[in-house]
DNA sequence: CCTCCGATGTGCT
DNA sequence: GCACATCGGAGGC
């Protein structure tokens, strides 16, 4: 079986489909618990987009078993992901925006003067709010991710945000109409 | 070793 | 719409 073994959320699934079943789950990180809602899906070197188009030592944690975190920095910023696809295959989840339900005021000391639907809009915002940093890359999720319970959300789709290749895919997902969701520049 | 640039965000024109 | 912060990673030499 798998090393994340979720009901309802098969990690190994194409990561496209895992990036749609994310939205609505709940992470909790560093104190704060996020529920997710808006993802970007990046797969390997199929994916001229991905980091994982090469395999170097920044991207080799895409390579690994899914489940774990995948932490990139970003100018002045950090952005996470979850693994997702195999062991040996190359796929993860960008998490773009969520809903702060838990650890509000630890969120808020870091994002001081933020309204609180802007606390993680945006994966730099959401690493920010999450207190990410490099040293978290390759952290197990396995406990610390809770597949959504709520079925029947609205899920809209688009082209990803910020990338200049392979831009005709249209892998960016989020929850129609939640305030947390960034826009498209 | 060196240069270029980015899965971003903010502020200013 | 545009400049720019700020530094690790990728690639060239």
């Amino acid at each position: 079986m798998a090393a994340l073994d979720l009901p309802g959320l098969d990690l190994e699934a194409p990561v496209e489909q895992v990036a749609r079943g994310l939205l609505g789950a709940r992470l909790t990180l560093h104190g704060v618990v996020l529920r997710i809602t808006e993802t970007e899906a990046y797969a390997g070197a199929d994916d001229d987009a991905s980091h994982a188009r090469v395999r170097t030592a920044r991207s080799e944690i895409m390579f690994g078993p899914p489940g774990l975190l995948y932490v990139y920095r970003i100018h002045t910023h950090h952005c996470g992901n979850i693994v997702t696809g195999p062991d040996g295959s190359a796929s993860a989840v960008l998490l773009r925006a969520g809903v702060v339900e838990s650890g509000l005021e630890l969120a808020r000391t870091r994002r001081p003067g933020v309204a609180e639907a802007a606390l993680a809009r945006g994966p730099g915002n959401l690493g920010r709010a999450l207190g990410l940093s490099l040293g978290d890359n390759g952290t197990d999720l396995t406990d610390l991710v809770e597949p959504p319970t709520a079925p029947g959300l609205l899920i809209a789709s688009g082209p990803r945000i910020g990338i200049s290749r392979a831009t005709d895919r249209r892998w960016r997902f989020w929850v129609e109409g939640d305030s947390s969701v960034s826009r498209p520049r």
